[in-house]
DNA sequence: TCGTGTCATTGACGATCGTCAATTTATCCG
DNA sequence: CGGATAAATTGACGATCGTCAATGACACGA
């Protein structure tokens, strides 16, 4: 097995640097897919990929900044994400083939590496190392400042520990006469932790919710009325 | 190629599902590893590898609950994340050839499903598909709920601010006259939604950094004074 | 039973945040 | 240049949070 090319890869920072998509052609020899690696130059303002779209393709950031950003039915938008240089952009649609969850849009004048759908699924079935790197650096990107200032306080604290409690229930609750309740396997200090707060807002959160009716809390166990569970949550 | 025993899967939920470990022995017939998922149960408060370990393997949760806890060089600890049924638990340890960074222990009888680290290098090697899962498994966890809890407020929001202009800068900025500064790319409302406050609080965090003199802003400018540069951030 | 230590709760106070409103500044276009 | 529109800032006020401190509840061992 012969390259026929030494493919000249626009982007040393992905995950993809190195590899070659190739194509048998004949006598034992392969072609070099030299498409596979678009370099795909954006002005400022340019959109990559809109939400929704399902053109999926696995981005990587050479350089300048991208943002991603969720359109909402009623018209406004929130910021997501910035991708730095060395990022990768759509890894999430690729994996999942699904949709585009976000709109992708230059912030500055930028350079992508576009690897299209078909030729990552190529290297990736032919060389499992390609894809342990893809899962590594999303693992990475999760521990990433701005990954975790997402999200972070558009909630409410109350919220949150709603959605704690309901999840905990809903995975070790049990029914004990009419009422959803389990024993907390987590001091207030650990839910403290989960939330990012101190044990004492944590307390005044508790005893909010537990003034509220909506949760009933006896030391380490916590219920839910029956009747209040088709009802949904409160805010 | 004839599998010689049909593989009985200890969990029906993990990116393993389906997968069978095999080696050849003869005749092109493999034989199957049994031992490659070990099924282990975990009393409440055991632990299921300790901070640093470099025991690396890859865990599933069957049932249960586990708690991955970071503990501290002062003796205290914080509890990172809850593994419900059907998470992965060790998959960065793994994929980065690293110790695991926190300690895992049951909060709850609980029961995983073991892959050595020796043969989910084998399975992925020979069915990237799984890594795929696995890959997929990463980044869905990152739209859990707990995970966007983790580390939500524990930083102060104007330090969080801080560290998002800080790489800003350290990605496009320019140095001019004795002071590090960027236009920035970034509307005070996409600052805002990426903090997650609202755009009046950002004004005031802008305001008070400001104020403190690390950063100076002008419109949409911002700038770090070249002494500042080395003497490291404030609080 | 009685300490004793740990955990949870409550109070007080200053700082910060969300919301509403008003004002100032910036940007765009004729 | 001037006007219109959008963005950013500032003020005010109630709610929440972090911190320090004190109190209450609970488990455990002597």
């Amino acid at each position: 097995m012969q390259v026929m090319e030494n493919f000249n890869h626009p982007c040393g920072k992905c995950a993809f640097y190195g590899e070659s998509v190739w194509q048998p052609v004949a006598d034992g020899a392969v072609s070099v897919l030299t498409r596979s690696f678009v370099r795909k130059d954006l002005e400022v303002g340019q959109v990559l990929f809109d939400q929704g779209s399902t053109n999926r393709g696995v981005f990587c950031v050479s350089r300048g900044l991208i943002a991603l950003r969720t359109h909402h039915a009623d018209g406004s938008s929130t910021l997501m994400r910035l991708a730095y240089p060395g990022e990768i952009i759509g890894l999430r649609a690729f994996l999942r083939d699904g949709a585009h969850q976000t709109e992708a849009r230059a912030l500055l004048g930028s350079r992508v590496c576009t690897v299209a759908r078909r030729d990552a699924n190529h290297i990736v079935q032919g060389n499992p190392a390609v894809l342990t790197r893809l899962a590594l650096r999303c693992v990475e990107e999760v521990d990433t400042n701005h990954e975790r200032i997402i999200g972070a306080a558009t909630t409410s604290n109350k919220q949150r520990l709603t959605g704690l409690l309901l999840r905990l229930m809903e995975n070790h609750g049990e029914r004990i006469g009419g009422q959803l309740r389990m024993q907390l396997p987590l001091s207030r200090r650990d839910l403290a932790d989960l939330l990012g707060v101190q044990p004492e807002t944590l307390s005044r959160l508790v005893g909010r919710l537990k003034k509220e009716g909506f949760f009933s809390f006896a030391g380490r166990e916590v219920g839910i009325p029956a009747q209040s569970l088709s009802a949904g949550v409160r805010s």
